[in-house]
DNA sequence: AAATCAAC
DNA sequence: GTTGATTTG
């Protein structure tokens, strides 16, 4: 099962925060913080990330670390929140319980045999987004005046609607998803060290003289997180078959095979729920005190966790004021 | 989570 | 080329 890899297919290349200065990136809120809290946060230093009253603060601290990158280049994010899970995706949700489950049978046994690092290790599969995490996160948004909007479906479809329509100017993702989707140009590793990587849909297509439903028929032939995939076939296995043969089901017929419910995920990547209902305003005042009275005074973060994210927030706004007036 | 490596 | 395990960040 698992993720389409179409690494290997995507055209990326790097691009400098210095091109992309005053552009807006959709970001999907959900792959923003599970990948925050998975990596960045909880493998070292958990004790930090967990209030003395026992809240789970690592998405708080995620976003006080992770937006100044946005706010020093003068990229406005606009964080998409995720709406109801797609009942294809029922089979996943409850993948994940049982996986999630089994993890913290694991843990718990490593915790008796005194592994405190197998125990961190699982922790982090046992991760979720909790109902606190995002509404926490609502709130820090808005105090930091960061445009918020509302998916219908899944965030990463929306984001790459409003991509298409030129609403934003990237989308910001670490997932090859967005390809699925339509995005014109992703933005990956937008907070790690370094320059963003910018994947290119067309590019990639042209690369492959296909189109993106031949793109989407790739994916579901090696698998996404709606279908398990043929196995045996991976990316380049797939590509050359679809280009072969033309399309999913010719290639499926040629090769006397059947994936469940394939054609409502190829539904489901090419003509997503979207909405063109939403709003936002990318000019945007950040209240800073109030942000960090939030995060410090309400839930208890020890201040020295974000301080220096908060000064850098701070410092990043004067700038950009100065630059107005030069 | 990404990169590397071994086995099929 | 694909997969699974492994290591390192």
């Amino acid at each position: 099962m698992g993720n389409a890899d179409l690494r290997s297919l995507a055209a990326l290349s790097e691009i400098s925060f210095e091109e992309l200065s005053g552009s807006v990136v959709a970001v999907d809120a959900h792959n923003w913080l599970y990948r925050y809290l998975t990596t960045t946060v909880k493998f070292t230093r958990e004790e930090a990330y967990t209030t003395d009253s026992g809240e789970e603060v690592a998405n708080l601290i995620g976003l006080v670390q992770g937006l100044p990158k946005f706010f020093e280049h003068d990229l406005v994010p606009v964080f998409v929140f995720d709406g109801g899970v797609t009942d294809l995706k029922d089979d996943e949700v409850a993948e994940r319980r049982a996986a999630r489950e089994k993890a913290e049978e694991l843990k718990a046994d490593a915790e008796e045999r005194g592994d405190a690092v197998a125990a961190a290790r699982l922790e982090a599969r046992t991760q979720r987004l909790t109902d606190v995490i995002h509404e926490t996160t609502r709130d820090l948004l808005e105090l930091l005046d960061v445009p918020v909007v509302e998916a219908p479906a899944e965030g990463e479809a929306q984001a790459s609607h409003m991509a298409l329509r030129g609403d934003v100017d990237y989308v910001g993702s670490e997932d090859y998803d967005t390809l699925l989707f339509g995005a014109p140009y992703t933005l990956r590793q937008l907070t790690s060290k370094g320059n963003p990587e910018l994947m290119d849909l067309e590019a990639t297509l042209a690369e492959h003289d296909i189109t993106r439903e031949q793109l989407v028929d790739v994916a579901i032939l090696c698998g996404t997180d709606f279908n398990e995939g043929l196995s045996g076939v991976g990316p380049k296995t797939a590509l050359s078959a679809v280009r072969e043969h033309g399309d999913l089901w010719a290639v499926l017929d040629a090769r006397e095979a059947y994936i469940e419910n394939a054609d409502r995920v190829r539904e489901l990547f090419l003509d997503p729920p979207v909405t063109d209902d939403y709003e936002f305003d990318t000019d945007i005042s950040p209240d800073v005190d109030a942000a960090r009275a939030y995060v410090v005074d309400d839930w208890g973060v020890a201040a020295d966790e974000v301080d220096r994210g908060f000064e850098r927030i701070e410092s990043s706004l004067v700038q950009t004021g100065l630059d107005e007036w030069t």
